[in-house]
DNA sequence: TTTATATGTTGATTGAAAGCAACATTTTAT
DNA sequence: ATAAAATGTTGCTTTCAATCAACATATAAA
């Protein structure tokens, strides 16, 4: 990951906590499941280096090896429901206040009469 | 990344099916807060080309880079909950079902008496 | 215990990610 | 319609992520 990403060498620390505690959780699963690194590894299709890093939250890694690994362990439905558009207030108020609101019956004044 | 990511080079469907989604997603919040790829890019610390392929659902950009975004838009929350160990059904049975279950009163039977 | 397995650590190699410039195209605003 | 802003696309350069080997150190099983 080339020059200087600061996302990347120094995460506000949201972000770094946030990477920590999928890591962790990522090794939970991995261990209940018996599953050595290795293994693992060989499922996503990575070395178990990457396992290793991924459980220590490295923020450069791909997201894909994040993502595989969840899938190897049957954990892909709650990636799937971050940033849900349905879920997403914030979003859909602001959207509300910009559209004029297409209530009730017609859609403009023009065709009222 | 490196000599031949099997994860990244072709992931499984459902995998990058989980990833263009969450990229639609992050697209669709940024929009929503009229925020340019340009100004989100500028709050993460990535250049406007990573918000792009973000939003592309790209599986070999950093995951902190994902994760970034999902900050600056105000959607952290929804990355905590991913593999919750508390939520992890399957893995609690495994471990569930290979603790001799410490229920009840005393630990052993050697206390019994 | 001893043995085997799993995980951590280091250093070297190499291929791709991220940045950037330049231009095309689309979208939005006036 | 015209201008302005946003986004897409290409090619290039630089830097570091991922792999691997080799060894050290847990951790688990016999």
């Amino acid at each position: 990951m080339p020059r200087k990403s600061k996302i990347v060498d120094a995460p506000p620390a949201a972000v770094q906590e946030t990477l920590e505690r999928l890591g962790r959780n990522i090794r939970t699963a991995r261990v209940r499941r018996k599953l050595p690194q290795k293994e693992l590894a060989k499922r996503v299709g990575v070395s178990r280096f990457v396992v290793a890093d991924i459980e220590k939250g490295k923020p450069s890694t791909g997201i894909a090896a994040y993502v595989g690994a969840l899938w190897a362990l049957g954990l892909l439905d709650d990636m799937r429901r971050v940033a849900d558009p349905d879920r997403d207030e914030e979003g859909k108020t602001l959207e509300r206040a910009r559209s004029p609101k297409t209530a009730g019956r017609g859609r403009t004044m023009s065709d009222e009469f």
